[in-house]
DNA sequence: TTAAGTGCAAAATCTTTGCAAATGT
DNA sequence: ACATTTGCAAAGATTTTGCACTTAA
């Protein structure tokens, strides 16, 4: 029986490579998005520095993944979590970026108001990132 | 009696250089905010591409003006509205980020929600960016 | 006068591109 | 076997750093 991962590959007509099967298992094990950086570092030598690139911009156009970027303008990915395709791509969820430890969470719960815009303007995407301190280092910042 | 942006540097404790009023008067004369490309395009050869890092950096770390990271991950710049100060950076408004022309809009008038974030996360500045077709853009659409 | 700020050159990064070799179907 | 995908090398772009010269106060 295939993995999750593998069958979402299929899916999109691409082929099961170890550099886009290391990709979709490392950001599918964490609940929070990763940044390139971080992706590098972990894949090591495994995968080359332009393949990650490369496997990470055909994953995002086809809708497997998306990018946030981060305070400090960096790319973070996390694997789409409901039904992205590559022309509704859906990213409807608030982003809670730590200023500690840097993590960018996906609150899939927080329910994301209704805007109301001036007349005009029509919008397809809402981006919503908020900044602050994470549970885990806040609770370290009061014990200290 | 000074111009508005001098007033801005006395007040910040910064010389009233012929960088930092440049980049004062392109960012003030603009509603919406500039990518720092386009900033490089409009000084031309009056102002160094470093002097313009480090003039955007000071100014965004006394909060005069703020950093709105666009769909490409580049820097675009605005005069912060009310109060900043070095240590409350407020940017609780919306921008708004047309796909077909690029602008970045900051849309003072929307009122910005309060979130109901899931206990342990504390915020401290949200960044609301919307990502859609702006007025202009979607005129011309129409007509075509 | 002198501390802060600029400009140039050069280093360090980050991202893209071209092409031959390797891999999945 | 063949189209895709990878890895390397190298080009291009972006951002940072060091230091001597200039300028605002």
């Amino acid at each position: 029986m295939l993995k999750g991962f593998e069958k979402i590959l299929e899916k999109h007509d691409l082929k099961k490579t170890k550099p886009r099967i290391s990709v979709l298992e490392i950001l599918a094990e964490r609940k929070s998005a990763t940044s390139q950086p971080d992706l590098e570092q972990v894949l090591g030598k495994d995968v080359d520095r332009v393949t990650l690139y490369r496997v990470l911009k055909t994953f995002e156009e086809k809708g497997i993944i998306h990018k946030i970027i981060d305070l400090n303008g960096t790319a973070n990915y996390a694997v789409c979590s409901s039904s992205c395709t590559e022309h509704q791509h859906h990213d409807q969820h608030v982003h809670f970026n730590c200023r500690v430890c840097l993590q960018i969470y996906c609150l899939d719960s927080v329910h994301v108001p209704q805007l109301q815009l001036p007349s005009g303007f029509t919008p397809d995407t809402v981006n919503h990132i908020v900044y602050g301190t994470c549970p885990g280092c806040n609770e370290k910042h009061l014990q200290a």
